[in-house]
DNA sequence: AACCATACGGAGACTGTCTCCGTTTAGCAA
DNA sequence: TTGCTAAACGGAGACAGTCTCCGTATGGTT
């Protein structure tokens, strides 16, 4: 990649993360070429989709992901309590953005969706916390790590369009930690 | 209201109706417009937004929710099993077309939303879900009719964005019941 | 220095939303 | 029946966002 190119990709996805963040999923994308200072053209030939900008824009956010599931597992306490515990991270992870959680919860599972690779570790880190919990012998057997997430990402996209805090979302986590275990 | 302005604003909810469960909650607006040959101007001044149409098509759609209620409330059976049931039904009936899980669940205990008669409706009929628990003392009771539909929406929402059939969804409900009996 | 593959960027086609306003008409009163 | 007017119509067009095409510019190489 040429030098230039490489300094408009970046820059681009510097100012989209902000946007994104500032505005929501729905931000313009012409709007985002421009604060970077690059014509919609360039911003396009880079990324041919909202998706795969969206994609560039989670690179730093899968590290993200692995740390928490890291310091997750070392918890020590009841099922229950790690289980509402991680539940809680893990929405708060995927509500990063506005819109966030709609689109990664629908992505998950779909092997060739824009952003699949970032699916797929969340979907890895959740593997983790299912094994933990199954050596344990404390979560029902006809439920896995896909599942557990679209429950998870189902009360994440509900608290993100409804506007409910971490107070209000977290009775709802509760409710499936506890269907969840037995 | 005149006759024409009648004549005018039940074809376009007609042809609204079609249109939505054809194209999605998305369907263009002038396209409806256009179909029930009607100008974009007659739509609007019927229908300020877009919710406000999807809110009048709804309205045949309150009957059939009140009737559903009715109906699972004779049904003779576990709690879990009746609850699983009628979970399943308020999916399908939210899910009437696309987008319509994640549009109705996040106006829910919106008091100012436009579609607040229809979710007001829909909380009603939970209600008397919720009493039926409460009278055989069934449901844990740190919830109510509210968290209920939010977690039943939550799943339809999953569902229906990432394309899951009702032998994908059912476990995801077992799981809510589970969590929320006693 | 010359070359050219690579990259740029902006004009503009296209689509959807929504408004304004000149035209038409239903319903009523004389 | 006729005439009037408020109500309703509808379409042109402003505006915004998406995305492409293509003439121009330039980094890297020989």
């Amino acid at each position: 990649m040429r030098a230039d190119a490489k300094r408009n990709r970046d820059r681009i996805v510097e100012v989209a993360r902000e946007v994104f963040r500032e505005r929501g999923y729905d931000a313009s994308l012409d709007d985002i070429a421009k604060r970077a200072g690059v014509g919609p053209g360039t911003l396009y030939r880079h990324f041919p989709s909202r998706d795969a900008l969206l994609d560039a824009v989670m690179q730093a956010w899968v590290d993200r992901v692995t740390d928490a599931t890291d310091k997750a597992l070392v918890y020590e306490g009841s099922p229950r309590e790690f289980l509402v515990s991680w539940f809680e991270t893990y929405v708060a992870l995927i509500s990063l953005h506005k819109g966030g959680p709609a689109k990664i919860t629908s992505a998950m599972g779909v092997e060739d969706s824009p952003i699949a690779t970032k699916t797929r570790v969340l979907l890895t880190q959740t593997q983790r916390v299912v094994d933990h919990l199954r050596a344990q012998g404390a979560l029902r057997d006809d439920i896995d790590a896909l599942q557990l997430c679209r429950l998870a990402g189902g009360v994440a996209v509900v608290a993100d369009q409804g506007g409910l805090d971490a107070d209000a979302t977290r009775p709802l986590l509760t409710v499936l930690a506890d269907g969840l275990l037995r």
